[in-house]
DNA sequence: GCTTCATGTCAACTATGTTGACTTGAGATG
DNA sequence: CATCTCAAGTCAACATAGTTGACATGAAGC
């Protein structure tokens, strides 16, 4: 099941340039799956995927968020939500509980099974994103962010 | 321009940082879409999307590539293939032909009007690239590629 | 009471991908 | 010639991630 990295994507550097630019939109693609093969990889392990990741992200940084407020954060609709969402609390990942004065709103928050599995799969990105900033020095770190933040603010 | 782009993935910078690499997890994912998303946007007034400009991606700079070659770059199944390249096909964006001597093989090419929208679709993905390097300099340039090339290469 | 409205759920659909099994057609080889 | 191989193509069943539309629920307001 789990393919063969290789092949996995466009084989590095084996195509011919057209633009001086075609290298970044290589890059761009090799290194957001570099970051989250690992991570991927073992999330399916777990029988999760990308989506779930992305909730227990969200819910880790924003204990007792609302279902609405997440929807928003995740920018799906809240149909698309429902399944992820649906798996991690009946794998008891997540608890959902209402508010005593809010009582519209469903809140949540992560078990602590939930916790190590988003801190898990936090961790392969993170210790890829380690490894190349330690050969990027502080300043090559600094670097990719002004630049992928500028990427991110583009539009 | 620093618009709270509302609903187009995690809201920039509203989410707690349970980590010091956190900063750089989501600078990824934001950076990923923000290079895609006019290109994802374009794509989809063609009536296509993100595996059919893959598709032409790599036939643009790989003319006459056999279509197991392709599967291998793509890195799907060819079944997976199958769908997008009948449609590419079909709408005459590729032109398949059995080479001469190795007859066994479909090559496939680009059609001028499949160059025309795989240029437009790489343009809107460069022209975010150039912003952002063109702001970055060329030393910060340089050090966004040092870093993508080490995350890409850390699988 | 009855309506309003945000929240949440269910159903049907689309698109992209996966395996597995099979066919087709040309080349190579006994 | 017969047969085996191999690239390509097809068909079916399924998984996942997303979409809209329609509907249920429940607190709040008239």
């Amino acid at each position: 099941m789990p393919k063969t990295s290789q092949a996995a994507g466009l084989h590095r550097a084996s195509l011919d340039k057209l633009h001086d630019l075609d290298a970044a939109l290589e890059l761009m693609y090799y290194g957001w799956r570099g970051m989250t093969l690992e991570a991927d990889d073992y999330l399916a392990r777990q029988g999760l995927s990308r989506p779930h990741h992305r909730i227990l992200y969200v819910v880790a940084r924003r204990p007792d968020i609302a279902i609405g407020a997440l929807i928003e954060i995740l920018g799906i609709s809240k149909q698309a939500l429902n399944r992820p969402l649906g798996l991690l609390l009946e794998r008891k990942l997540l608890t959902s509980k209402r508010s005593p004065e809010q009582h519209r709103s469903k809140l949540l928050r992560l078990t602590v099974a939930g916790q190590r599995i988003e801190q898990k799969a936090s961790d392969h990105e993170r210790k890829v994103m380690r490894a190349a900033f330690d050969r990027a020095g502080a300043s090559g770190a600094a670097a990719w962010m002004a630049v992928m933040g500028a990427i991110a603010d583009s539009n």
